[in-house]
DNA sequence: CTCTGTGCAAACACTTTGCACCAAC
DNA sequence: GTTGGTGCAAAGTGTTTGCACAGAG
């Protein structure tokens, strides 16, 4: 158990947030506020609201990823259950890590769609950076 | 204009809907119904209800593809204005092309987060096409 | 004429928030 | 002791639905 991970968040560890993240770490793949609520319902008696909170929390200290399908309920995962990807700036040529993958949700959906299991995939995502983005667009 | 297109579909041509794909088609990207009904409001009067229900029904047609973060507003668009993505099957080498591209959607939210434009992206998936990913379900 | 589509308003599902109390630092 | 976190219940937000009427085929 990794619950220093809420301490080196800089936020305040409760007995509520360990519960909610020791269920984050066991589920493998992202999962709903609801499910979260479900999980801890019977043994601990925590707020419905309290969970919402503390994923939203850590969705803003960059420790969790919000994912699903337009409309539908948000999933959630911890980070380190992701792998990253790269853009590339086509003006500067830099290169920046994102962590977050939209391939992961894409690929719940096309499996309830279609019936595809994706196992792998590869990303390239290319463009312009912030700064690059902006000169050209000042320049016109 | 491809009125046609609801002909097509096999559902009733009617004022409304015209007006509504006449939106999405001068929309060369994804909008929300808020801002569908705010383009028609004023000229024609067509209910919100309207506006949902045949955004709906176009995405069950195929017409049009939804799109959005996690419980943000849901984004269409119509497909014509999509690029194809393949799926490969690791284990029967069968090649399924689909319409949908997870990219569009996140290539938004990245650029609100961090003024990256995504202006090109390349994006190869692979797993196991429905029955290659049953037969290993069962075979265990 | 029939049946699908529309308008209206009310219902929905999921998520967020205000306030008073409580516990972590 | 201060401040941030929690529980509760109530309010949002975006989307959907039931019903009676209207218009497309």
């Amino acid at each position: 158990m990794k619950q220093e991970l809420l301490a080196s968040l800089g936020i305040k560890v409760t007995k509520q947030r360990k519960v909610i993240v020791a269920i984050l770490e066991k589920s493998k793949e992202p999962i709903t506020a609801e499910e979260i609520y479900s999980c801890i319902d019977v043994q601990e008696g925590i707020n419905f609201s309290t969970v919402y909170r503390t994923l939203n929390t850590l969705a803003e200290k960059g420790a969790v990823t919000k994912t699903g399908e337009p409309g539908g309920k948000i999933y959630f995962q911890l980070k380190e259950h992701h792998h990253a990807h790269e853009l590339e700036c086509l003006a500067c040529h830099k290169h920046i890590m994102i962590d977050e993958c939209p391939v992961e949700s894409f690929s719940r959906t096309l499996n309830k769609e279609t019936g595809f299991v994706v196992t792998e995939h590869h990303l390239q995502l290319k463009g312009l950076c912030a700064e690059c983005a902006s000169h050209s667009d000042k320049s016109v």
